[in-house]
DNA sequence: CTGAAAGCGCTAACAC
DNA sequence: GTGTTAGCGCTTTCAG
């Protein structure tokens, strides 16, 4: 709260001081050729001198036209959406846009506040990844038709456009890889099953395992969104006792929860426990052993963000579209064989097995 | 670019559909309580109705205030700025104001936009961290008087009210650790001299040095502002031909690389080579070795941004103050004792002589 | 308590 | 080319 119409000069000083009318002097700032040369001299330097910035809210409220574009992330936390956001607004810079950037901290009330609140600043379009229980958020969008394009948490049967990474798929080839290794009690470890990636993930995790005919090993874990909780469900899991020869995250603080974990089990990666990651990260690849991932296309996502939206902005093309994207396995050092010793009889009869 | 007057309804709307002026709902919206329950109750039901959404650019506009705050971060990718932010946002919110973030990227241009950009919104504060070659960017705030806190890259003689931590005291103490260890040969990796808190972290390191008559061994490298630079600035360091048992990193970027190169040379973590890392981030703490870090307390240092902040937005105390932070050191399992077999007397010496 | 009316700073017709 | 004018959607006096 604070008013300083104490010295802020508006476009009508600027007229005044450059001795022209208003309307000139917007038209000139606008960058409109259809001035005088001279004029637009003194409305520029009148400008200059007086420390003029245009006021956008005006501008814009008049015009009826903005350049913002309004994009909701759930966890600034999480570095795949990081880059998320710095590839995002390269594109939007590009095409003369801006991007306002609302923190919903995977909070869906906080998540809902955020949506309104860019809205309300009339946005010309927005990019949402929802946290999990977000349905209340995006009815703040009903009856609104701002362009807009969902990412990462959503599934194709919602009713925008959407980009997203096949996690079915890659965590298919996630569990095939450590499958492939020799492992056959691999516990999965995911956030929250109501976030539909994380569920897609699960669901490729346990297809895989039951094509491998190992769907009685198959074990999903939930551990919640927070590092604490993460941790401590992976120290559950590592005191079972047939504990698991491998790992696979589903998510970010899976993996951060289950590393340390490991380590204060006092197990050694890759020789006593692999693990493997859902999500890459730029530190997994820094240190030994390095941390075996599933990176997703993050630049190539926020192509098809930008593209999808883009049309939108344009007036193009009002039929929906799913874009799905293929991530890819980064084999690093926390994954290796299963030790010998641990096989049992059945389980060396299943690694005999074709997959 | 779009209008999208089709379908968005007004006040006006909204009062003619509850039967009321235009004031009078406008009224109600604000929450007032000076209008009659039944005409309340209208204008409520009416606005629900017809999903009725406040324009803010219109409110702001009219009334000369806003509840927004802008925040310009440098590096989005630096997990030290993203906790401030979280806490940031935090303190805003329980104020009643909210956050407009605009990302940097390191870029003393992009910055500058960033700036203009988020002033042409009328924000009623800003809090900035600035890039390096800031100078520029920072005359945008020239004549206009927002209140403003400046953060972390900043030093006590900025004319504005600033929290930084201190990193000399950090370094110095970063450094006495790894002397006490043994070291000698310590090499202090920074991104870039012209930030003023890297600056100070040289300096600091270099006092150190100096205090335990070991100025002849310092020696402080610039590694640049990003991974594949610091990477290669490191790979060359331990190539030297006496290689530092010690590497003290001054900044995010400077720890990746250098512990990617560590990784690529073959050495071992704090056997080959000790590291310390000015800047703390969760991963550092999950693998074995855990990274030694000095963490800069982010919360104390968000608190006292916002302290600075709301007291400006209450009109309040005009003089500039500085608060300054005190940094703390974890240590982990990077930073090791100094390996017997790499003394020459001189060093053996050295050691004998008290810090 | 309620409505009418005057703008916030700016853009976009529209006349000259 | 240039100035004048009518609002964008809203808040806020100010009469009644």
């Amino acid at each position: 709260m604070d008013d300083r119409k104490k010295s802020a000069s508006t476009l009508k000083d600027v007229a005044n001081a450059a001795g022209v009318s208003l309307g000139t002097a917007s038209k000139v700032l606008a960058g409109a050729a259809s001035v005088s040369e001279a004029r637009q001299r003194q409305v520029w330097e009148a400008a200059r001198k007086l420390g003029y910035r245009r006021n956008s809210l005006a501008a814009e409220l008049r015009s009826c036209r903005s350049t913002s574009i309004g994009f909701v992330v759930p966890d600034l936390t999480n570095s795949f959406f990081i880059e998320l956001v710095c590839a995002l607004e390269d594109h939007a810079l590009e095409s003369g846009y801006r991007l306002i950037l609302a923190h919903a901290q995977e909070d869906p009330e906080r998540e809902a506040e955020r949506i309104r609140f860019v809205l309300s600043r009339q946005v010309a379009g927005m990019i949402i990844i929802p946290c999990h229980g977000y349905e209340h958020a995006i009815s703040e969008l009903r009856e609104c038709d701002v362009p807009l394009v969902m990412a990462d948490r959503v599934d194709n049967s919602f009713p925008a456009n959407t980009v997203t990474t096949d996690s079915h798929r890659a965590a298919m080839d996630g569990t095939a890889h450590l499958i492939a290794l020799g492992h056959r009690r691999i516990t999965f470890i995911v956030n929250a099953l109501d976030l539909v990636n994380s569920r897609e993930r699960a669901q490729g995790y346990q297809d895989a395992m039951q094509r491998a005919g190992l769907a009685q090993h198959a074990n999903v874990v939930v551990c919640g969104m927070s590092d604490t909780e993460s941790h401590a469900t992976t120290l559950g899991v590592l005191a079972a006792r047939e504990r698991p020869t491998a790992l696979f995250t589903g998510a970010n603080v899976a993996t951060l929860g289950a590393l340390r974990a490991i380590r204060d089990a006092g197990l050694q990666l890759p020789d006593d426990i692999s693990l493997l990651s859902f999500d890459d990260a730029p530190w997994m690849s820094v240190l030994r052993p390095g941390i075996s991932s599933i990176r997703q296309p993050a630049e190539a996502i926020a192509r098809g963000i930008w593209h999808l939206l883009h049309k939108q902005l344009q007036g193009e093309s009002p039929e929906i579209v799913h874009l799905r994207m293929r991530a890819d396995l980064r084999v690093r050092d926390s994954t290796g064989p299963v030790r010998n010793g641990e096989w049992g009889e059945a389980a060396r009869a299943a690694a005999a097995r074709p997959l």
